[in-house]
DNA sequence: TTGAAAGCGCTACCAG
DNA sequence: CTGGTAGCGCTTTCAA
């Protein structure tokens, strides 16, 4: 393991000269850069991390929390991982991964021994307990979803409520009167903190817009298809002219083949669009207008956010939220 | 952030003795260790990450590699990652995440910069250009996983081929005399090491048993519900007595699900085992004989060989096989 | 059974 | 634009 003295000597110059031309915080001649460079290359040198953590006071190691539930989404847990992994590497940081009961011991432990610049939170429940931790600790701590109460903290999301809000807006101008929302899972509903926001949002902007308005769930712990399908078939029964589809990739395909299977087309007899969903919808045999949680905008945004909290001001504890787009695929019927 | 010679203050010692009574690297007297204890308690004392790594030579840090990609299944994926992130904590390591094109970037990273005390290789593929990469660098290097070319490297991974021959031996005993095996995806047996060394254990044990033995996979890329379906009603219309199922928890409930509505019954018409699943297939509406994957067995003992490399008798590079086990629920039949 | 002190390899201050 | 050097907080000899 080659050190920064070697990089000097073979350079011909001085350590701190190697150290500044690496880390760019003092001007260095072009010349002697170049010369720098060459013999880290040709040594292969890499900062000693540990060396650099106690010096430096910074460790470029961010944690990420994460209480793998067994009724979590998998893929879509795993695209949120990936999507901080990769917003943190943008950065010169890597992950720290921080599972199960390990997310409320290990938060405290990385945070009192100085492992990590900031913790980011994944999978946040309503009530999380590392609510009240988060705000006991020092190190920064940027959460990715929304709990009941974020008083003081920094939350990143996409604004679902919005994205609810756009969703019944847009069928409500196409002239429907009768919209029903296909949820996620019941146990989602208590154990996350965004499904419940689209449904009080949607229901809430359905009233506004003096629509009628149903909900039906997905199954009660893991999305069962069967039940999906009853759900989504019950709501058309009882007039819904639009579907909402607030579930995963299988329950969207699953509803729109049995819709398909009753004769019935989609936009013709049946509206649908998708909200917050973050596969990709246009593989699905039958591509529907969606309103997208893209992961890698909100980690993005919570990378950039915990790294603005090592400088010299703080983001503000606050909601920083995702705007919602709309992605036409035609799926949505005008009503005359 | 409280230090050691606060402690050593606060217990009225020296700051080597702190230091000694928290490794337990020299034996100090019962009485000043717990006013030790007492200090570092009430002080919330935690030794500083980055001071350790430099002074001790030790990160207490395991990189996962683990190249995310799409056509990994995710669920398994993530029990792997959770399983070694529980082993870790056991021995007090923990793990950080490289993920991606980081994957081989990341791991000469962590390596150079001594940020990890050992590497952790998920995902194995048969041609795995992290092989090479592990050959090379100093870093002990352990796979979860067995590359076609594993000379010289640390590999753990339940004996994939002694379950197909044990499965194999289970309906060959049983008296069946033509089988068929339901693969993975067509992708797996490319990309994956696993998948063939199951399905060619298991074509060669039927060969020596006398056996006809069938192959069909679960679709190209994806796992293809209506196309595992037909390939395995494929094999029973061809006379399979017995089938091998390595496939999805979805595509084992769709098989038998189709196997009931044609009014068989499992095992009186047709005998069922389920080979490396790590799924539980004890909560599948018919639950199946299974020789099973346990994710927390191959990274405990993963773990535990990447801990003993950095003892003073490096684990010798070899196959570290799991043994598996055969879990009866009854669905092999015996034909007279 | 305990203490004193020499580093671990780097960053960043103080000089020039 | 560059060099010398004092720590960063801990582990681990060496001495007692």
């Amino acid at each position: 393991m080659v050190k920064i003295n070697e990089v000097a000597k073979a350079a011909g110059v001085s350590i701190s000269t190697v150290s500044y031309a690496l880390s760019g915080k003092r001007p260095v001649s072009r010349s002697t850069r170049e010369r720098i460079e060459r013999a880290v290359d040709e040594l292969g040198y890499s900062p000693n991390a540990g060396a650099r953590m106690l010096a430096g006071r910074r460790t470029q190691i961010f944690a990420l929390t994460e209480p793998l539930r067994t009724d979590t989404h998998a893929p879509t847990h795993m695209s949120f991982v990936l999507a901080t992994a990769i917003a943190a590497r943008r950065n010169d940081y890597d992950i720290l991964l921080l599972t199960d009961e390990q997310a409320r011991d290990g938060m405290s432990r990385v945070a009192a021994s100085g492992l990590v610049d900031a913790i980011l939170v994944l999978d946040v429940a309503p009530d999380d307990d590392r609510v009240p931790l988060a705000r006991a600790i020092a190190t920064p701590t940027i959460f990715i979803g929304v709990p009941d109460d974020s008083d003081g903290l920094v939350c990143v999301d996409l604004d679902f409520e919005a994205a609810a809000r756009m969703a019944v807006d847009r069928v409500a101008d196409a002239g429907h009167r009768r919209i029903g929302l296909v949820g996620q899972t019941d146990i989602a509903y208590v154990k996350s903190n965004f499904p419940p926001r689209v449904r009080s949002a949607a229901r809430a902007r359905a009233a506004e817009r003096g629509m009628h308005f149903d909900f039906r769930s997905s199954g009660a712990v893991m999305p069962d298809l069967v039940e999906v399908v009853r759900a989504a078939l019950e709501l058309v029964d009882q007039g819904a002219t639009a579907l909402l589809l607030h579930t995963t990739a299988e329950a969207h395909d699953a509803v729109l083949a049995a819709v398909a299977e009753r004769g019935m087309s989609v936009p013709g007899d049946l509206s649908v669009i998708a909200i917050g969903a973050s596969f990709d919808t246009a593989v699905s045999p039958t591509p529907v207008d969606t309103i997208p949680l893209v992961p890698q905008e909100s980690c993005d945004l919570a990378v950039d956010l915990a790294v603005r909290s090592l400088g010299a001001e703080r983001p503000t504890p606050d909601l920083y939220l995702v705007p919602p787009t709309y992605v036409s695929r035609g799926t949505v019927a005008t009503l005359v």
